[in-house]
DNA sequence: CGGACTAATGTAACCGTTTACATGTTATTT
DNA sequence: AAATAACATGTAAACGGTTACATTAGTCCG
């Protein structure tokens, strides 16, 4: 594997001379930029970024911590991430902590020992909940809270969830029941929150037992939607905090003979490409999944090279989006 | 930020102590041994791997091509690979090439330069279909075909895709359409070769109007399905290539007022997890996603160790999934 | 007791770049 | 014509580890 010396010593000129050509040509003679030029050809030279990194000593990467790439919503906004990292010379280290804080403290010390500059954090975190990254290292925050410290984006979780329940009541649902997440996680409860204050400003006594805990998956959905059922009193509308557990809750209510939205309106959130085909196609709120992905790259990369921040947070809107799984109140119109 | 010298200097031992104290520990004294610890851990030293890789000339890191990460089979397929890889103590480094030549190419250089030691490819490659990935490197298709080359992963398409439209003739369909990846994909072809093996052996003639080209998305399943529904004698069942596609066509089916199974019977590939909570649920050909992204990284590692492949390429069992979008022909029982 | 061997450690070269600084050449200014 | 500036290039010292080789001290054995 031929080196800089070998091309420099084949285009007869010294090894700064050729860094210069490839890093700054604008510093060297159109001449030698020629001589630089074949010689590389010729032997088929290819610098070794190692070098140069070590060098430089950066990385040029950045690891995305998610707790599961199989999420759709992570998924989508990690492609957008690392198409902005590719346009910025900088690798993506994909992260996938199952959840587990060993994983997490162990793509940390990736960044600990040089191997990557900074970090995207997907797991919802706030003050409360532990925060395992040293605050000497950059990162930012893409799945934040309102609680959330530090460089993040985020959406307005309690807003827009207020949004989506304003909407049921205005179809005359008084009985809404929730799937949450699970009870300490950032976004089910600034989510919950939403859900409380649109019932407090029509009325509608809150009540404990319309909550039923899920963990985001469908599998969860499919168990929770079973809680209502049982009820005496079915809720006629369920807000679900991301689609999966919709669908989930979906299926469960269909096999019970529950028609949708006829009998009872089911709600997502993040309008995953499924929300669009799901039966009955699902009312959701959007979240800009790409653009928060090409956010937190801008953003991470600023923190990275000691910029400013314009802003320390940056709260991007949501899309309120009417399908097929929401109607009247059964009994209105 | 302290480097191995000012620990050398600390513990009062030199430099090599202090290296082979963290890499071959067994070679130093246990005296030598609790002094460097004791100097590592008064200063915070974290060795620079970014010195460490450029000196062995190893990245510890591959790069995986996908076409798109936010398909959920290869979404599972990273999970896995990536858990493998940190086993190993490789970073994965995410190469979302969106289907483009360019971007593959940016990331094989990813390679050429040593920021990455090899490639596992997760774009199906015959030895037609172009190949930009040079020979000297150390690369595994994932996704291989009956003509990939080289070490590869894969499972037997044609085998898996005979076996679903059997079940399809069993159930006394004769005309069965076929939603189709584009033309040139080699799994649409290995599948279609299946399709086409299957109906000789059961003396159906084959009927090129029957096959409907997509592209592995949703919507390609859905405009897909139109095509279906305006013939003027309707297939019974329609064998999809992989699951969205199915999806999307039960989606187009439905809203024509065919209900499936009993009017017409739809099968998909890959059993995604939506493929269980679909409506209705979804007769699929499972893929062991996480089994092939394991196998996938062993056998890179073996490949840039150098190390003797016991076989060339690996053919993993699939597992044929009954659910309810499959049903006798019309008129059959 | 002396030679051979082993274990623990130190010295310094090396990996392939980048870049501060020095040098030489040519153009511009006074 | 001398002084100065601008430009192109070269020399060599980093960067922070690893490791071949040299050195020293201690052990074993005939």
């Amino acid at each position: 594997m031929s080196n800089i010396r070998d091309v420099a010593r084949l285009a007869g000129v010294s090894v700064a001379t050729v860094s210069r050509a490839l890093s700054n040509p604008e510093k060297v003679s159109d001449e030698s930029l020629d001589k630089v030029h074949n010689a590389i050809a010729q032997v088929g030279y290819r610098p070794n970024m190692l070098a140069r990194n070590f060098r430089s000593a950066r990385a040029y990467a950045v690891v995305v911590l998610v707790p599961d790439i199989a999420n759709p919503f992570y998924s989508l906004f990690i492609r957008a991430l690392e198409d902005r990292a590719q346009q910025k010379g900088y690798a993506v280290l994909l992260g996938d902590t199952r959840g587990t804080t060993e994983r997490e403290i162990e793509y940390i010390r990736r960044v600990e020992t040089r191997l990557a500059d900074g970090i995207v954090q997907l797991r919802p975190s706030s003050e409360k909940s532990q925060n395992n990254i040293p605050p000497d290292i950059p990162c930012v925050n893409a799945c934040g809270c309102e609680y959330t410290t530090g460089p993040a984006i985020r959406i307005d979780n309690r807003a827009a969830a207020k949004t989506m329940v304003n909407y049921l009541i205005s179809l005359g649902h008084r009985r809404i029941g929730v799937i949450s997440g699970l009870k300490d996680n950032p976004h089910a409860i600034d989510r919950l929150e939403g859900y409380k204050e649109a019932l407090a400003e029509a009325g509608i006594p809150y009540e404990k037992d319309l909550i039923a805990e899920g963990d985001f998956t469908m599998w969860s959905g499919l168990n929770a939607a079973f809680q209502f059922c049982n009820m005496k009193v079915r809720p006629t509308a369920v807000f679900s905090m991301n689609d999966e557990m919709a669908i989930g809750a979906m299926q469960t209510l269909k096999n019970q003979g529950i028609r949708i939205p006829e009998d009872m309106s089911v709600t997502g959130f993040d309008d995953i490409a499924y929300a669009k085909y799901s039966d009955p196609s699902l009312t959701t709120i959007s979240q800009p999944a790409e653009e928060m992905g090409k956010m937190a790259m801008d953003m991470l990369l600023k923190v990275i090279e000691g910029e400013p921040l314009s802003q320390r947070e940056c709260v991007l809107p949501t899309e309120f989006i009417i399908r097929k799984s929401t109607g009247p109140a059964p009994g209105k119109k």
